[in-house]
DNA sequence: GTGACCACCTGGCCGC
DNA sequence: TGCGGCCAGGTGGTCA
């Protein structure tokens, strides 16, 4: 599934394509993709739109266009086609940006799970999903005395509560195993519990775990690929996440998985104490 | 405010 | 071979 780091490749990739091109035609085949406005005002707004830049905040993708700011979560298996406008539909894509080139981009999503907005450029920020979103984890305001204000009082799992967005944006399943790996974290361990030496520990490996999965391109597993097919490398970076019954890289423990807050989970025993 | 649970979706996998 | 059931998981909504 797309984490920060998958989406960061999109964007990328996205930029080298479909950077200046102007919005034509806006075509919808599954309408709840589009979360606000309506289908018919989504269409009419973006006609005539052209894309300046595209930035990222957490796991969404924000295009950034003259007068409005289109955002889009690509949730589980969401995915961007760069295809002729004369290309025939495929099976899953579900909204089409046709540009005053012959060309368009289609969202595609075998799971129907994405979503989009479109706000007026002044007005993105302070409404959802974007005021919602906690800070990036190269925030400077990312420390220990801010986790550990906010953590105080989460009881929950240290696993779940770092999938929480509204604290720090952009981390996943995948990534929060690896973080908790590094950091000698057991996910089983209340948030409210964890030490000021373990919050930084999960400040820098959250850093140096999503840095390292940008640079290899992402994660690729089972249905995702990137906005060009590429596959990410940093599969076979993990440490623990999917290696289920395998040997830790450290100690050679056989990894256990186990579920917590409804996510498979992943960690060594051992080094996870 | 917090935590638990469920719905949204489809394809892949497994057992029968 | 075909069928049914389960699982995967990011997010939002509901309820206690």
């Amino acid at each position: 599934m797309p984490e920060l780091p998958e989406v960061e490749t999109v964007k990328e990739a996205l930029k080298r394509k479909i950077l200046n091109k102007k919005i034509m035609n806006v075509k919808i085949h599954y309408s709840k993709i589009i979360e606000y406005p309506t289908n018919d005002e989504f269409i009419k707004n973006l006609i005539g739109e052209t894309i300046n830049d595209i930035k990222r905040r957490g796991k969404w993708l924000m295009f950034e266009l003259n007068n409005y700011y289109l955002l889009s979560h690509l949730r589980m298996e969401g995915k961007y086609n760069y295809k002729s406008s004369s290309d025939e539909l495929g099976k899953h894509e579900h909204v089409e940006f046709i540009f005053d080139d012959d060309t368009s981009l289609r969202y595609q999503d075998t799971r129907k799970f994405g979503r989009m907005y479109l706000y007026k450029k002044e007005e993105a920020e302070s409404k959802a999903p974007l005021n919602e979103l906690g800070l990036e984890p190269w925030d400077d305001r990312l420390n220990s005395k801010y986790l550990k204000e906010i953590y105080k009082n989460k009881k929950k799992e240290i696993k779940s509560v770092l999938l929480d967005q509204s604290i720090i944006t952009g981390i996943g399943n995948i990534y929060a195993d690896e973080i908790l790996f590094l950091s000698k974290v057991n996910p089983y361990k209340k948030a409210c519990e964890l030490k000021e030496k373990e919050l930084n520990s999960i400040i820098e490996n959250t850093k140096k775990v999503l840095e390292a999965a940008i640079k290899e391109g992402g994660t690729t597993i089972k249905s995702y690929t990137s906005e060009e097919g590429v596959h990410g490398r940093f599969q076979q970076s993990l440490y623990v996440h999917q290696r289920k019954d395998e040997e830790c890289k450290i100690c050679g423990t056989k990894i256990t998985k186990v579920v917590i807050g409804g996510r498979g989970t992943y960690y060594c025993k051992k080094c996870q104490k």
